[in-house]
DNA sequence: GATGTTATCGCAACTTGGTTGCAATAAAGG
DNA sequence: CCTTTATTGCAACCAAGTTGCGATAACATC
């Protein structure tokens, strides 16, 4: 496998090359490939099957299991954030947001199931996060994560107005 | 099955059974019993296991295809509301909102997995889900339902304190 | 109260998304 | 080059949820 894309390196930001580094992940062809499809679109977020398709199309041809252990080990050390799908019983992926930085929210259309994240709106999830976490304290339970997140259906989505 | 509780046919509100009416749901033993349950605790969300359980605990044994069955009958008629679970693969049901009403934020919790709604913070689904769904609008997309979720610690999971 | 219609029930088999065990590879580090 | 240890691939496995279908039991009508 000597081909790889003059990219594979450059693309990886120091922040996520560090903690991968930091959980003493190795560098393979599988890592670099997986993590590409994520910085590709940093919006966005994959199912273990979009993700296994994505890699396919561009003649990458991985296991369906080192894929998930893959997406899981970068979940664990906090590249990925991985987060239940509503509808279909499955995991979608996306990159984490750098710690102390809150998610912005998550829009899950329900039409094509796609998920991305509204960062024209990241501030909502900041405000009603330091309330929320007030409230709770007050409660005795201890947030640790906001998860906002909208259904409907995305732009792509809505029927083209037929002469309403 | 001549017992009956004297709760099972009272403690349906008259706003659910308006809906399971027009839905064409009929009042089976097992219909009441699983409504009773969540009428029991209206802020706790329950999976089907939980649910299955506390009905076995009551002495019901109801198959757990009809539970499924029930619960997704529930779901679709407005009654119930289920979203998934992010940890476990699994789905949650709780007590719809009335419609109009914006549900309040719920807390999952990452130890003992029991999820329930925050009506202290309602207020802080409403007003984010304003501004969320202009944002929305302004991008060309469909909003339909905000869902507000923090994971953490509850209050009943939190260590004591071990002499911090 | 007898009767027909149709929602609901229960069982067994099946599907699906994901996991585990284990032997074979291959990055890192010397 | 050699050792260590993360990663890979395969096959078997698991758990949550679904489907098909004959048997019941609500509900409406007579």
């Amino acid at each position: 496998m000597a081909s790889r894309t003059p990219a594979d390196n450059a693309s990886v930001p120091p922040e996520i090359q560090t903690r991968l580094e930091a959980a003493g992940l190795r560098r393979t062809l599988a890592t670099r490939a997986v993590l590409g499809l994520f910085l590709a679109s940093p919006q966005g977020t994959l199912s273990h099957a979009q993700a296994l398709a994505s890699l396919q199309a561009r003649g990458l041809d991985i296991n369906r299991v080192t894929l998930y252990r893959l997406l899981d080990r970068l979940a664990a050390c906090g590249v990925l954030q991985r987060h239940a799908d509503d509808d279909a019983r499955t995991w979608h992926y996306g990159l984490a947001a750098t710690p102390g930085d809150a998610q912005a929210p998550r829009f899950e259309c329900d039409a094509c199931h796609r998920q991305f994240r509204l960062t024209e709106a990241s501030d909502s999830t900041q405000a009603v996060a330091r309330n929320l976490f007030r409230t709770l304290a007050r409660l005795g339970h201890q947030g640790q994560r906001v998860d906002l997140s909208i259904h409907g259906t995305c732009a792509g989505c809505v029927p083209p107005e037929p002469a309403a």
